[in-house]
DNA sequence: ATTTGACCTGGAGTGCACTCCAGCTCCTAC
DNA sequence: GTAGGAGCTGGAGTGCACTCCAGGTCAAAT
């Protein structure tokens, strides 16, 4: 199965011009091309393009997608150090959820902060400054 | 007590140069200045930095959080807009967090492959492309 | 008195990751 | 056979969030 860049484009999220940027940049191997000199994406392609976007999801910059596509390239004798790649990655972005859920506390309390300051003056939009940000 | 721009930074874990362009673009109200025409933070100040590097680190844009600043210089009367965009914004991170949490698991898979690749071929970096992706 | 170091301003420059464009070639459908 | 649509290329442009710079001021230390 093959698939032209608009629907490589379709499934896996990316724009058609990011498609060829990636190329471009060597983040993706050139597909190969239809008679007509058309990109042709295969399933192997397509798993790949999913995948850098999950690394892309994550934060990844494509410098460190662009090496470990190099990687990936040079075949299993690299495995080692993709695996390394991947892991460190991951601890990268295991630490940002614990940010992340640090940030939704503060927000959490910001909003009670503003239900309560809401409470206080049912509509009256009379009297601004009142109570001026608790925190 | 008040604070130099070095020392804001530093509390603020921002850049003496991201405090002046937040104050240029009308993040941060501009600060009181001594006798020099120096900045003085003050506790409230930094108090509000420091959301503001919370709302940063979940990806809220600029241009949002700036909309959130303006609205709070207008008095408490804005209170419900403002816990409205906080509330929208938790909710885009809690998104985030599971989406982040997805990918997590696409590494695990990831790495677990390559821990196999790995231990079929110990050290043997003669003969590549044998396996060659898995997935 | 002068040197040093922190801070000031307005404006220019940077890095990242796209995104858009002009002008072209194909293929398909009418 | 021609009109329309998808795709092609090389290169320019965009938006974001800083970051850096030159040339100046000011206060404290030597």
């Amino acid at each position: 199965m093959t698939y032209s860049i608009a629907q490589a484009a379709t499934r896996s999220g990316l724009s058609i011009d990011t498609l060829r940027y990636y190329e471009r940049i060597g983040l993706v191997e050139p597909p190969a091309r239809d008679a007509g000199g058309r990109r042709t994406y295969s399933d192997e392609d397509l798993g790949w393009l999913y995948f850098l976007t999950r690394l892309r999801t994550t934060g990844m910059p494509i410098r460190m997608m662009r090496e470990y596509a190099q990687l990936r390239h040079l075949g299993v004798g690299t495995s080692a150090r993709r695996r390394q790649i991947l892991v460190d990655h991951r601890a990268g972005v295991r630490e940002r959820i614990v940010e992340l859920q640090s940030c939704v506390e503060t927000l959490d309390y910001k909003i009670q902060n503003y239900e309560q300051i809401e409470r206080c003056l049912p509509q009256t939009a009379a009297h601004d400054s009142l109570i001026e940000e608790a925190s």
